[in-house]
DNA sequence: GCGTTTTTAATGTCAGACATTTAGAGTTCC
DNA sequence: GGAACTCTAAATGTCTGACATTAAAAACGC
């Protein structure tokens, strides 16, 4: 591992991108302790600052975490899904919010996405997934429910439904695509029609998945990305009208 | 905004996260500077290592980018779908290396993502997308090719069937999926008689594409995925009892 | 006016000190 | 001998002050 003084970059951007590359490509494994701050500072002649500021921007991407103490140190972490799920969400959410894409393109990917995992969902969902869906369908139709808790259940509801798929790569990759369609829905307001129509459509889901139903399955989720759109048009086209 | 001396975790943690979320809340917009670290660590009451180690983990994730000079400072990023692509891609690739994660269940997944975007690339794909998997196709029936070129021109393949949906929110999700699976394929020894079947399978691909057959694509990545899955199964199985 | 130079306000790096945490070795007391 | 306690050492976390580097803006000279 080595870094070019003459490099015109940040030399702790260097010392991050050496480290980095020496545990994507193996060379550090997990769980593997890293040399202390004081020997990476003589192994790259820098000073201390420089080489922590290395190691905090590893341990924002989760690549290491850091433990003080005498036996401590920074160790190469083992990347667990959950991590990845959360850093995902954000990351999406933020994707979306910045750079301004149309609530159309948004819900098309997600619901391409959900129909990929129908027919794995519709073979593999436990009696527990489709529980929660029941649950949360239950929610959606209490009566003074914000719109913030109704797509706050909604989004509950398509995460059980990726789940089913048993696949938990998959999962992880839809994870974001479903999250982060969350704010976007929020700039939605939802009449008492709109909710019963899309709590029937839930059904319908749940109902194919209890059937373990694949055909049926997709269709529903077909119809559902029908409405939401159509929702959203009439909505967006309304707010221009103003 | 603010911190918590008496929490126990790092206060450079804390001040990212108090950040951070202002970010994501849009209470800081994009291209907006942030305070100055000198006016942060008054505003933060601590040293500026500190509130230095804090935006590092920041710039990190993307969320800012500073610039040096008399107008310089941290500026709220715009989180550009380039910059998303390769951090999924790291995470994922990392993900999926230090999970251990199966062959099979990382390629169906990958498998069934593409799928849904099957019906979208068959209506939208461009001629020049064609024109990009038609050449891959053709250097992977080029004699002398080593396997990870074979396989690096596999996820070009991919990647670009996956562009064809037209859906950078798509693209962006299914990037890791596809480019993760490369370090996997890579693990995998193709005979001549192995990649005439997988190029015979891309052409398939490539022609149902050119005729906009959503069916027929459908169709053609569903024999490819089997195909991968047994001739990894074969591989496996084989390795096994040496 | 238009180059050139200087100033200035930022971030980047360094060195040294002290604070804090934690494991483990050592010690004491039953 | 074992349990509880103390001490020590090694590591990360934080602070301070200094200097280097960068880049824009202001001042200057012509």
């Amino acid at each position: 591992m080595k870094i070019d003084p003459a490099n015109p970059a940040d030399l702790s951007v260097q010392i991050a991108s050496a480290i980095r590359d020496a545990i994507v490509e193996g060379k550090l494994i997990v769980d593997q302790r890293l040399p202390s701050e004081a020997e990476l500072c003589e192994q790259f002649a820098v000073g201390r600052t420089t080489v922590r500021e290395a190691l905090k921007r590893l341990a924002a991407q989760s690549l290491i975490r850091t433990q003080r103490g005498a036996t401590g140190g920074a160790f190469v972490n083992r990347l667990s899904f959950e991590e990845a799920y959360s850093q995902q969400i954000t990351t999406s959410t933020l994707l979306l919010s910045m750079n301004a894409v149309s609530f159309e393109t948004a819900c098309e990917a997600r619901f391409a996405l959900e129909r990929a995992c129908a027919p794995l969902s519709a073979k593999r969902r436990t009696a527990d997934q489709l529980a929660t869906m029941r649950a949360e369908i239950h929610r959606q139709g209490q009566p003074g429910l914000t719109d913030e808790a109704f797509c706050a259940s909604d989004v509950a509801f398509h995460r059980a439904l990726v789940d089913g798929a048993g696949n938990p790569v998959m999962s992880y990759q839809l994870a974001g695509a479903v999250e982060a369609m969350q704010p976007l829905m929020n700039m939605i307001t939802f009449t008492a029609r709109d909710r019963h129509a899309i709590i029937a459509l839930h059904s319908s889901i749940a109902d194919a998945l209890e059937a373990q139903d694949a055909a049926a399955l997709s269709a529903a989720l077909e119809d559902l990305e029908t409405e939401t759109q159509s929702l959203a048009r009439g909505l967006f086209a309304a707010r221009k009208a103003d």
